[in-house]
DNA sequence: GATGCGGCTGTTAGCGGTAACATAACAGAT
DNA sequence: ATCTGTTATGTTACCGCTAACAGCCGCATC
């Protein structure tokens, strides 16, 4: 099962190896491959030749310590499995792709003091520019945001002070919207149903957004139910069920997540109970999913892919005037009554 | 809007700095902040103490260049919204997360040349390791990879050769086994449904497989159909009515992956379709997502968790006897008859 | 023919750390 | 008192590349 490892003789190469091979200096050789600077044609087709023929590959890490700039973006995001981050990346991907810059993702499990470990690790590869997830961090993280020196753009809220540049939606703006569509719509015995968040800020955010526009209607929060972990889908069902047991008198079901939501829609749909009539559904999010279920579920799309764009756009400095810093740019989240809120 | 930008007078922090305002020598800090050597408590914590108080993030592109070791890991995945690669990084993550290694991951789209640009810009920053899908790839990509000196494992499939080590599944095998199992329990209008596969090529075996037992039992496919980009949940929905209503004999409906064979169930369920009766479905990967649903999609997982978690132990050198190297490991999916296949 | 200049190439001196090898101080053994 | 060994610290020489500058050549200019 296993072949003999075959001992590598061949130091890793370097520039001298191609300079020797080519008969030039080793500067030429870079200036050729990093195609800086003037080199005569025939010498490039030298280089490249023998490059290519030995299989050179640069070792940026010297590069990057000599000339002082390192082509690296850091992006962090709590999760990479909740649908809604593979788009944010997209954004930020299709813009940085003709700068020269790289996206670097990691990951901190919505945990404070992973993040902090995470933007540590970040920093310490000197990359040119941090993009995150949310406006919440540990004092040290913020300590060394803003001692980085580098462009720290904030993502996906903008509820809050950032360190430097924010990009996102008002998420308790969100919420308050999605419940005033709720009220006019005549529902009046109305639950939220959602993680457990002791973390996730922007879930928080949109729920205390929600409860503030209920309130102003002479309403509060008719029943709540709390999920961590395991299947989504499955969770929405099994909540819903729960709660339309409990509180039979529910005419609202407002979901933390477009995921949930879906698995609620599922569950009321087996069930023959009349959506929107005997109950009306929304979620968050606007993810791509929710196009293939058998009924529209109501959502707010959270302008994901922009987001991505504009903080890789700060980043690599194309904003207009070419602002580098400090910007703070909200996005306004559309609202989609889909199927699943019956017109007031 | 914009807050003005503040000129950073001081340059970023060396050392330098924190072996002065600790009244030691480089060496000893840097020491201390890699917790190697001997250096006696009172002056560790003097460093300890300057180097919080500083600020002081050490600078990893130089360390790495002396030291000539980096603790990064190479992970090179053809997208990240198919929900089955978080599943990977998770494996990746839990091993890699004690061992000092650090995964950074590169995203192809499933395109060969941007591959290819990944794996030249992973091996620029000379990672311990890469990690990559898949056994096919670009010549020139093979030939970067032969001669990385750092092992390479290729992940998920095994049908094929691999330029160093390999964790994965047959997805020929695959194919070939609920082939056999959907013949067995007495379904014969066989149709396939799936991604358009110019470069999907684990679909692709699995497809192999498929009709190749099929074809061992007298059978050929019924019809096919096949679609890219889009919702896949919204996608199984479209050509599961397609197919069923140009090829109305069909009787069993083989999906891809779970996310079109959801939408396909959803269909089925929706039309008031028998399954497993007149129709029978099944789909591949055995997401989370398939838990939530009405009616327990029939699936073969592909233990991607465990195949993150070899992969990572190969890299780190955690295999019994050391092995790094030259290992295939063929895991063997679990078939999931689900509720969609009826009893032969 | 001296001068200037742009195109091309080479030389030198780091970038900020760490490996490897001193060195110093002091304890205990002889 | 000398030797040995251990612990704690410092010194030196790079790691592989690039910025900055220096040189050289040929050609147009005055």
């Amino acid at each position: 099962m296993t072949k003999p490892v075959v001992p590598d003789f061949r130091r890793t190469l370097t520039l001298r190896d191609v300079s020797e091979a080519s008969g030039v200096s080793e500067m030429t050789v870079s200036r050729v491959l990093r195609n800086r600077g003037d080199v005569s044609d025939s010498t490039r087709e030298r280089v490249l030749e023998a490059a290519r023929r030995l299989g050179y590959v640069p070792n940026k890490i010297a590069g990057a310590l000599a000339s002082q700039r390192v082509n690296l973006v850091g992006v962090i995001i709590p999760s990479l499995s909740n649908m809604v981050f593979p788009e944010v990346m997209t954004g930020i991907s299709d813009v940085l792709e003709d700068t020269g810059l790289q996206p670097v993702v990691g990951v901190t499990n919505y945990l404070p003091e992973r993040e902090e470990a995470v933007i540590y690790e970040m920093l310490s590869w000197r990359p040119s520019g941090l993009i995150l997830a949310g406006l919440e961090h540990s004092e040290a993280s913020q300590a060394m945001l803003a001692q980085a020196g580098v462009p720290v753009v904030e993502i996906m809220d903008i509820d809050g002070t950032p360190v430097d540049s924010a990009v996102g939606i008002s998420h308790r703006r969100a919420g308050r919207q999605m419940a005033e569509e709720i009220v006019a719509a005549g529902y009046r015995r109305i639950a939220f149903l959602g993680t457990q968040m002791p973390n996730d800020h922007r879930a928080k955010k949109r729920l205390a957004g929600f409860e503030e526009a209920l309130a102003r209607a002479g309403l509060t929060l008719a029943d709540r139910e709390f999920y961590s972990g395991g299947s989504a889908l499955l969770k929405g069902r099994e909540m819903t069920e729960a709660v339309l047991k409990r509180s039979p008198d529910v005419d609202f079901l407002y979901y933390s997540n477009d995921m949930i939501g879906a698995g609620g829609l599922l569950y009321c749909l087996a069930e023959g109970i009349d959506v929107p009539g005997r109950v009306g559904l929304a979620g968050f999010n606007g993810v791509e999913l929710l196009d293939g279920l058998p009924r529209r579920l109501a959502t707010m799309d959270a302008c994901r892919l922009d987001i991505g764009r504009l903080a890789a756009e700060i980043i690599a400095g194309k904003r207009p005037d070419g602002i580098v810093s400090g910007e703070i740019i909200e996005l306004s989240p559309t609202l989609q009554r889909g199927d699943t809120i019956r017109n007031g």
